[in-house]
RNA sequence: GCGUCGGUGGCGGAGUGGUCAAUCGCACUAGACUGUAAAUCUAGCGCCUUCGGGCUACGGAGGUUCGAAUCCUCCCCGGCGCACCA
């Protein structure tokens, strides 16, 4: 339509245009073909990304978004991270089949601190030409009035809300489901009004949520609003979510490399190549080479590449070897968490007040099950309750170490 | 408001007067095997313990009973149906 507008597309951006609507995408509403001929114009689109501050990290499933909208960000579009303050003190009701615990303000706020950090280790905030915008939605939602939500809610129906999938299962089991989950989708759908986004990406759970956008600004605003959703990371298999903090394998992107390395290495092999074309940058073809190794190079290859990402090749070298020393060979990690006692203790009490664990009868079924070990000696620890002087090793359990030194008392 | 069914461990879900710290499944932890993967096997999975046992738990508060998660009363919360809106 608007010739005059439209720049030269260059060769380059085709390609980055054809991965922008393939690479981690399971859907665009309401086409592929017409959010291509959208691209292809030239037209600086606004696009945004919106995540809940529900947690102190951003996980590496989140990542998928972010690299989807630097490749926007490449193109020349308008990019905007919006912070869910708001909508976060609510709680989203996504595949839940229970309402979300409500965050206080305080708890969203702490939750934000180094958002911006963590994502500003794929996105540009620092680009002077076209910058980055980071938006809160409580700027809007905070101040609309009941009018206001009234007149937003009478673009739906109640047929319509409850034809969502987690509604819809809540209903049939008779489970409760409360009228403040409707406003979820609506106060969601709102931000791409107050935005005047172009584009919406998310994940394929939150489908619901950024179609109900699209229909809000279509209906408010007379235009269209795109909707990209990208996929889950999910073990291809047993399709569990490969980023469940349930089951610690959550990885932020803010833990430390080794700890980020580590958790890498314990993703199931199945999701391998899922995790190289959602969390990394690598191409195709590069990825196609790396996973011609055994699975466990591959896997160590992924682990070093994220690492890089989120730290630096260097950390990420050191991480590798960290990892190799500590559990291929066994041996002490280089660092290791210290307590210092000052006079003597059992090794219970000593445990305990450390938070390695929660109680006396906890520690017993350790040491029982064989999985307290003193690494000095390299022998199974027998007894909670021994007096530790001098200076201990331990392996707790799998993957856990404390190393406990007595202070010399001449010195105080 | 009336009627009715229900509220059990992180979750799902048994148990309807004693042998119940509560079958079972999931999740989780440890051990074996390994590549800290997966799969599999074994053990554990409220707290304390001199390992005999003790203590606290089944929405909350009382009560009946030698004895209650189980029976009664009241209260709180949820589902369903009816009523209200008409």
């Amino acid at each position: 339509m608007n010739m005059e507008k439209s720049k030269k597309i260059k060769t380059s951006d085709l390609s980055l245009i054809d991965e922008v609507l393939s690479r981690s995408v399971d859907s665009v509403f309401p086409s592929k073909e017409k959010l291509k001929k959208e691209l292809l114009s030239g037209r600086q689109m606004r696009v945004y990304v919106g995540i809940d501050p529900t947690a102190p990290y951003v996980h590496l499933g989140h990542a998928t978004n972010f690299f989807l909208l630097k490749r926007l960000h490449k193109l020349g579009h308008k990019i905007i991270v919006l912070v869910g303050d708001f909508t976060a003190m609510i709680g989203d009701p996504s595949d839940k089949n229970a309402a979300r615990i409500r965050l206080t303000k305080s708890e969203v706020k702490k939750n934000l601190k180094t958002y911006k950090e963590q994502i500003g280790k794929i996105l540009n905030f620092e680009d002077k030409k076209n910058p980055i915008e980071f938006k809160f939605n409580s700027r809007w939602l905070s101040k609309l009035t009941f009018t206001d939500l009234a007149d937003i809610a009478s673009n739906f129906t109640v047929q319509q809300m409850i034809q969502r999938d987690a509604f819809e299962r809540r209903l049939r089991e008779n489970k409760p489901l409360y009228v403040h989950e409707f406003f979820y989708p609506l106060m969601q759908g709102y931000d791409s009004v107050a935005l005047g986004a172009d584009i919406e990406i998310g994940g394929t759970d939150q489908t619901f949520n950024m179609l109900a956008g699209r229909t809000l600004v279509e209906k408010m605003q007379e235009r269209e609003k795109f909707v990209i959703t990208t996929t889950l990371l999910e073990d291809p298999i047993t399709g569990e979510k490969m980023m469940s903090k349930s089951r610690g394998t959550g990885i932020g992107m803010n833990d430390v490399p080794q700890e980020m390395y580590a958790k890498v290495m314990r993703l199931p092999d199945s999701g391998l190549l899922q995790c190289f074309i959602d969390c990394t940058e690598l191409t195709k073809e590069e990825i196609a080479h790396i996973l011609k190794n055994p699975p466990r190079e591959s896997k160590m290859r992924l682990a070093h590449e994220i690492v890089k990402i989120y730290h630096s090749e260097k950390e990420a070298t050191k991480a590798q070897e960290e990892f190799v020393r500590v559990f291929s060979n066994k041996d002490i990690p280089r660092i290791l968490p210290k307590v210092e006692l000052a006079g003597k203790e059992t090794l219970e009490n000593i445990l305990i007040k450390e938070g390695v664990v929660s109680s006396k009868s906890e520690i017993r079924r350790l040491v029982e099950s064989g999985g307290l070990k003193d690494m000095q000696t390299g022998e199974k620890i027998q007894d909670p309750k021994i007096v530790v002087s001098g200076s201990l090793i331990l392996k707790i359990g799998k993957k856990r170490f404390l190393k406990i030194v007595t202070r010399t008392q001449k010195k105080e």
